[in-house]
DNA sequence: TGTACATCAGTGAACGCGCGTTCACTGATGTAC
DNA sequence: TGTACATCAGTGAACGCGCGTTCACTGATGTAC
């Protein structure tokens, strides 16, 4: 579908508003994303901005939308760049660019995973799907290893807690997961591993700790790779 | 020390301005603590507060102070809640109790651990021997634990990359832990995984995928105590 | 025990700045005949 | 191909609200002789 001449400076000038949001957001947090600044950026008035977005919070919910989309984008290309069947390699993969684009859009990630901006709540049926896109990628690959007898069965998850696995085999028959418990449980722990360390670099609590964040990281999710059973190639 | 009459009515405002300071980031989040709808609240004007903390930086300070007390005092509660000889159970009862607190007061934890107040800077000076004051309580339990030789050595420590490895023996050395390199990998690595888990929890991440936060977060850090070498009762 | 003086808590006006949103408008660009 | 009209981008004033901080001040409480 080709846009009219007008209809492409528009979407440039939703582009450019955004630009300069994420550049507010990097310098300032993302409670400081403000129509009148970006105007003022723009060399706009505030009110010309209302022709592109009809208030602040939705503004925000593109951000927001643009940035889960991005880091799934992010997840796909690192899983694409490993072969088919080293599923390990492939899990490394997404891992890595999971950690370097939260540390290169550490603004957008807070966005997304951070503190709620004040006064704002972002509408559930727009933000959902783009998380999941993101963690299907994970479940993806975890799901190929075990359907080729790579995943070694953990004494674990055949413990876990009745709520717990009850909900994981709901959300896996909901989103349409191709997958059993076990997968799903592993994609789930190593997940909020992660979480956990980007969280923390990202807002300086564990440079202190482990001196160099990078390599802790590597190590760690290296760690929880071959603890599923997975190999590295 | 005995403090005046004066004396005590002036700590008791600064409390009470704390206080309510506390309600406004529970309500509204961490960046809308407000000299002025704080003063709003205690029936004041504005330019009174400034008798009890010389500017809206110091208030902040306080609180994240005040913060990383509470947290640790709650952990070494947890800790001496237990017999001195079952460090598993010890640890189970820190690793409960640092959730515990983070889910009652979800602003605090926020405060401390999330997205950092725009235009406020945190002197390290006063924060830093806050946060080490909560994870001596970890690694004094780890360090007890392999003393009576109740700690699984793992292989996996003695892979740490070098840089990680010799920063935490720096660490070890410079706050005076009594502990070797590998009870310190292992709070670390734990600590991550219960921070990933709580973080995403308080942001509301956790419910849609785990189903039960809280009985998630116990079966985790059961297998983290139980990987660890140390046993139950 | 009473009085003079210092200390302290709190006031009120002001400065200079920020914000989102509504409204009636001007002037340029595109479209239909 | 030229003209009339509709669509759109952007303006400028205004509303009503928020914030931290400084300053000169009043009046109550405590202290020293």
């Amino acid at each position: 579908m080709t846009l009219s001449r007008r209809e492409r400076l528009r979407e440039n000038t939703r582009e450019e508003i955004k630009t300069i949001a994420r550049k507010h957001m990097q310098e300032q947090g993302t409670a400081a994303i403000s129509l009148r600044a970006i105007a003022r950026d723009m060399g706009l008035t505030v009110t010309a901005l209302y022709r592109y977005y009809p208030s602040h919070d939705e503004l925000v919910t593109a951000l927001i939308v643009d940035a889960f989309n991005a880091l799934a984008d992010t997840m796909e290309q690192a899983d694409s760049s490993q072969p088919r069947e080293s599923y390990g390699n492939r899990l490394m993969a997404v891992m890595l660019a999971y950690r370097e684009w939260a540390m290169q859009n550490p603004a957008d990630f807070q966005l997304i995973y951070g503190n709620p901006i004040p006064g704002y709540h972002a509408p559930r049926e727009i933000t959902v799907p783009a998380v999941i896109r993101g963690f299907r990628v994970v479940v993806g690959i975890l799901a190929e290893a075990m359907a080729n007898g790579e995943l070694k069965p953990s004494a674990d998850y055949q413990h876990l807690p009745p709520h717990v696995s009850a909900h994981m085999i709901e959300i896996i028959k909901h989103y349409g997961y191709n997958i059993s418990l076990e997968p799903m449980y592993l994609g789930v722990s190593g997940w909020v591993k992660m979480h956990g360390m980007i969280m923390l670099e990202l807002f300086h609590h564990t440079p202190a700790v482990v001196g160099d964040p990078e390599e802790f990281y590597r190590f760690e999710i290296t760690n929880i790779v071959k603890t599923a059973g997975l190999t590295l190639k």
